[in-house]
DNA sequence: GTTGACTCTATAGTTACTATAGACTTTATA
DNA sequence: TATAAAGTCTATAGTAACTATAGAGTCAAC
């Protein structure tokens, strides 16, 4: 099949295909006369893989080691799990930061009446003051 | 004051200090005969009012948009309350997609038996076979 | 007068794409 | 069969918010 089809299996675009190729993640295909890219059931499969990995936020550097991992079927399995593990860590520390901001933000939201002029609200007077504070 | 001096106070970097006033998020400062920046009291209230913006993780344009209307102190202050609300739902709409991911990822690392080869990882396994039901 | 610390501009790199230009190939239609 | 439309090709630039570097100039201290 051409990418087009491969892109449109995938949910993936045509240009995101061709980056994943560059950056090494897919094996370069076969070409048609014409210069055509290839791909067939097994590219599929990989893209597919390639994309689970992504809707879990694994980078593509971390996909390019599991790949390669894939392709050494006899060692230790730990470094898999370790990666996982180490990614699980930063997602809770990404969780903890961002319900602290909450919060922030709801309280500076709580300090603006809503109907007043730019002088009189309370989010810009709270951010000046906290930088004032610290001067 | 030169620019090393604030950067120390602010505990901005350098260039950082350059890139906002590129990005116009800083006033060009005035400059010594050698054609160093020089900034004032002013200038560093500016840089903590960003800096503090950029903890609550405010986008430039977003910081850029805030300077603005602290400008015109006479005019309605319900837009600023809209950026933040509207800041707040991506903030919540984040936190939900990290929880289910880290459950997703939770789930992968318990499949792995950590003592296997590669062969055996259940990590590897979970993620090609989510793969085969698709295809 | 020279060393070292600081500053200057301009440019490239980071991540994971997305968008574009300009040319070529293939398919569908008249 | 000619041509128009759709798909594909490569190469390049843009995105956000910086960070890092090169190569040159400035300034203070010894």
């Amino acid at each position: 099949m051409k990418i087009g089809e491969l892109a449109k299996l995938t949910d993936c675009s045509v240009q995101t295909i061709r980056y994943y190729e560059k950056e090494q993640l897919m094996k370069s295909p076969e070409r048609s006369e014409g210069n055509f890219r290839l791909y067939n059931k097994s590219s599929l499969k990989q893209l597919m893989f390639i994309k689970q990995c992504r809707t879990l936020d694994l980078t593509l550097s971390e996909i390019r080691q599991l790949l390669e991992l894939q392709s050494s079927p006899s060692i230790q399995c730990n470094s898999v799990n370790k990666m996982i593990d180490s990614h699980i860590q930063q997602v809770e520390q990404r969780i903890k930061e961002l319900n602290s901001l909450k919060e922030q933000l709801n309280y500076l939201s709580n300090t603006c009446s809503n109907n007043g002029t730019i002088e009189q609200c309370g989010i810009l007077q709270k951010l000046t003051s906290d930088v004032a504070k610290n001067v």
